[in-house]
DNA sequence: AAACAGTTTTAGGTATACCTAAAATTTAAC
DNA sequence: GTTAAATTTTAGGTATACCTAAAACTGTTT
């Protein structure tokens, strides 16, 4: 079960209006995600996430440390503890759920629900959020193909390599495209078929970052260097992943 | 066009995290509410219906006042201008959208959806509120009988009775529940069949505060003062609106 | 018109979440 | 091993949204 800040913070004013862990949450989030890549995390990459100044960062630490959520070494970083990490899965899942949601049931475009997704995360009751994994048949992945955690707190671990890494006659399916890409490259990616599930096999790789030549559904599609960079993919002789 | 409150605070913090206009959106909506009971609105009455001290209103109503949002008269009490009305207003129509969305594309139940509409009503944007709108085909009444204000700040004005005020051979229409009563009420309501749109004759009052007799439905149900006098009617000769 | 009760405002305080600028610490370079 | 560069922390400041307690104002009663 997830801590409950709530009742971390006796008579503030958090407590009172029930709101506004959201920048407590967005902390943990950014720490997951950033110790994914490297851990422990350093204040600047945090500050460079958030868009926020070093010093902010410093003092949120040590509140999140103060709250026990994470391991801080002055001048070193900090990891989550248990208790954040289930803090931060649990956001990611309000995330990935509304994320998918938006799409399913209300017909966004897969380029205009990440700013959504990042407000609404913060104040998915635990109802709501059962009553949309349900409507969605508990999935497991969101529609840029990151994994959903489930309610417990599990999330698979995925095994991505880069489209910009592969070698002439490879065939891979797309698996995950970032989330927080700008609206523009997203709608150029759905607009080729790079889609997560879409199989492909890589043609030609042009040498200095050069274009990358690749069959989409029989046809071949000539995708520069950068937008190649942002697609993930899983080899195909690999065992996939249920969709 | 709503009066865009992030353009009204240079260089504050609410301007940066984007979020956070609930108190003075939720003060907004008290402020209409109370005013629809009687204008100018008291401090008192805004404490008490906000459940915060009266020195915590005087200063939001100054503030409120800086930003034009209400007509303040020092020590009388405050009316909105039409910028906070237009506010209020479009708070109000969020969350009844949000309301009647949760029971029927989600399958919440009456009683549970007040207060997860009174948090999501801020956070909902423009499209969000356009697409829920349509998934509901544009929905005049909220699950209470609360009529929605359209996009454009317009609102239905009800005449109501309260079902109490009836004399013995009335006929009538339940029309509203008040969305904010506890569970509980709106549980037995629903069970009793008094929900929006319900016809019903009364067939005998008793004296002194004292139950009443209704046949809904066929059957003759007796109902407790306290319980009728939250059910608010339209007799069923003035012509009705259509649901 | 003076006194009183009730209401409202002021004054001063807490906690959050940001900021800037200066001080301290670590790491990298010489 | 100093010195310099980069990173991180501290110190001090802003604005929100609440609080309590004291002061000021209103309306009514005597
Ligand atoms: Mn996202
Ligand atoms: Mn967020
Ligand atoms: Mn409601
Ligand atoms: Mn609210």
């Amino acid at each position: 079960m997830a801590p409950d800040l709530n009742a971390l913070a006796p008579g503030s004013s958090l407590q009172r209006n029930g709101l506004n862990h959201q920048a407590i949450e967005d902390y943990l989030k950014t720490i997951y995600m950033l110790e994914q890549d490297k851990s422990p995390v350093s204040t600047s990459r945090i500050a460079d996430a958030r868009q926020v100044k070093p010093g902010s960062v410093t003092s949120m630490i040590q509140r999140l440390n103060r709250l026990n959520l994470v391991n801080y070494e002055k001048h070193y970083g900090v990891t989550l503890t248990d208790a954040g990490r289930e803090i931060a899965l649990e956001v990611i899942r309000h995330h990935r759920l509304v994320e998918l949601y938006l799409i399913e049931a209300l017909g966004f475009g897969w380029d205009e629900v990440h700013q959504e997704a990042d407000i609404l995360e913060h104040v998915i009751s635990e109802q709501l959020e059962e009553r949309i994994a349900a409507a969605l048949n508990n999935p497991e992945f969101d529609p840029h193909g990151d994994p959903i955690p489930s309610k417990e707190g599990q999330i698979a671990s995925m095994n991505y390599k880069h489209l910009t890494a592969l070698d002439p006659g490879a065939r891979a399916v797309v698996s995950r495209i970032p989330d927080d890409a700008d609206s523009e490259l997203l709608r150029y990616l759905g607009d080729l078929g790079l889609i997560p599930g879409t199989k492909l096999m890589v043609l030609d790789v042009a040498p200095f970052d050069g274009p990358l030549t690749v069959e989409i559904d029989g046809e071949s599609k000539i995708i520069g260097h950068k937008v190649a960079s942002s697609v993930l993919v899983e080899l195909k002789s690999e065992f996939g992943r249920s969709r």
